[in-house]
DNA sequence: AAGTGGTCTAGACCACTCC
DNA sequence: GAGTGGTCTAGACCACTTA
């Protein structure tokens, strides 16, 4: 989009890196010259060829190493950064009416396998809290979540009425780290109740976890309406 | 991993500005102090700083902008890493056995929901290739492709009976730019007999194009085997 | 008009790793 | 031991945006 007057951007450098790499003049698996050759090649300082050759490798076109040099990757691994935005954002981009129903907010002792995900003693009572989001009044996506007070005090005194937890805690709690998972299943009854969908139905289904050092804070299951699909470019 | 002897380093600083958000002493929406101001206060260039920023702002804590500045995200809109392997890769760093069976290959006519994608006259031919990727003889993953032999004139001498379209079309063309989308779908006949599951049963799904200019090279559709999860971190 | 981030330069030192 | 990428510096100019 700019164009300064007389120095080579390390746009112009990573477009020609990729271009020789598309176009084959540098073949996979090959090493290309290093920096300060390539520096000189297209006349500029070798920091520049550094920006644009440490982006390429972060698209996973090359692979760098030191001493090594920079070799074309012989088996890019393609990379797709999926947006995951608060759900109340997702309904109004699509430009929907949003609501948060909440269906029911108690303290309870998880089940195993929610509680081996926070490695709490099983005598641990988490907020459990499930609720639905619309878009223009119809189930968007239904969201079971099971929050540590102990690890989010706060958490206790909001009701959740208003606020889903999704966007509570986006807002309050800062994470430094998580896991996410994304698969499909057969809507149970309880679901297929929400969502308004036949038992049994395929559902999107995303599974999040997200850590604060040892400590898990919350763990959430978003089970998405029927037909929904998530989407990026590459 | 490295510390250097008297210079502070840009991530010693992505990890002070990622501290201060967390710990709300940057509340959300409000402005951090710009860029001269920070190297003093660190001791270091403003180009270290800006090296830091600039990560910072990658994974969306932050949004800058020129004249502006630099302040903390309201909605840090979560980004996750995709690493999408070619799926031998995949299947193999689960320390399986990794087959290809080709199921069909064939020149034909697209279904219009397929044309439409490649924005072809028509009549236009595509070169139709259907295989089934198994881990340890079993299946893991169908793969549904059209490629256009216009676009990839190499793909017409590939018999694909050794070589998933997967692996050879990541080997021997280069992308420019393309569209995932995720989804659960309910198994259809042939998905259920090939993927060895109940018809209806909910499958995760990724349909992919991928584009080179204009012209879109192929488009896939792959159905994962029942209980498939794809997982990343953030 | 002026402030802020975006980028480039030229040089330097260092970390890492392959030979 | 030596070559390559990783990073930092100090200064400079520019692009963009808002006041």
């Amino acid at each position: 989009m700019n164009a300064p007057r007389t120095s080579t951007t390390w746009q112009a450098i990573r477009s020609e890196v990729m271009r020789r790499i598309a176009e084959r003049e540098w073949a996979p698996g090959a090493q290309i010259p290093h920096e300060a050759e390539l520096a000189q090649e297209f006349g500029c300082a070798r920091a520049t060829v550094n920006r644009a050759l440490r982006e390429v490798a972060e698209e996973g076109l090359v692979e760098r190493r030191r001493r090594a040099g920079t070799r074309v990757a012989l088996h890019p691994v393609r990379k797709a950064t999926l947006r995951i935005p608060v759900i109340r954002t997702e309904i109004e981009a699509r430009v929907a009416a949003y609501r948060f129903l909440l269906i029911s907010r108690t303290e309870a002792a998880p089940p195993p396998p929610v509680a081996a995900r926070f490695q709490a003693d099983g005598a641990a009572r988490l907020l459990h809290v499930v609720g639905l989001h619309l878009a223009d009044d119809r189930p968007f996506v239904l969201e079971d979540r099971w929050i540590d007070p102990k690890a989010v005090p706060e958490v206790r005194g909001v009701d959740f009425e208003d606020t889903s937890p999704n966007e509570w805690l986006v807002e309050n709690v800062t994470y430094q780290g998580g896991t996410i998972a994304f698969s499909a299943v057969a809507a149970s009854a309880a679901d297929a109740r929400a969502l308004d969908c036949a038992p049994g139905a395929a559902l999107f289904t995303i599974d999040r976890a997200t850590h604060k050092g040892d400590a898990t804070l919350t763990q959430v299951r978003l089970t998405y309406a029927q037909g929904y699909s998530m989407e990026t470019t590459l």
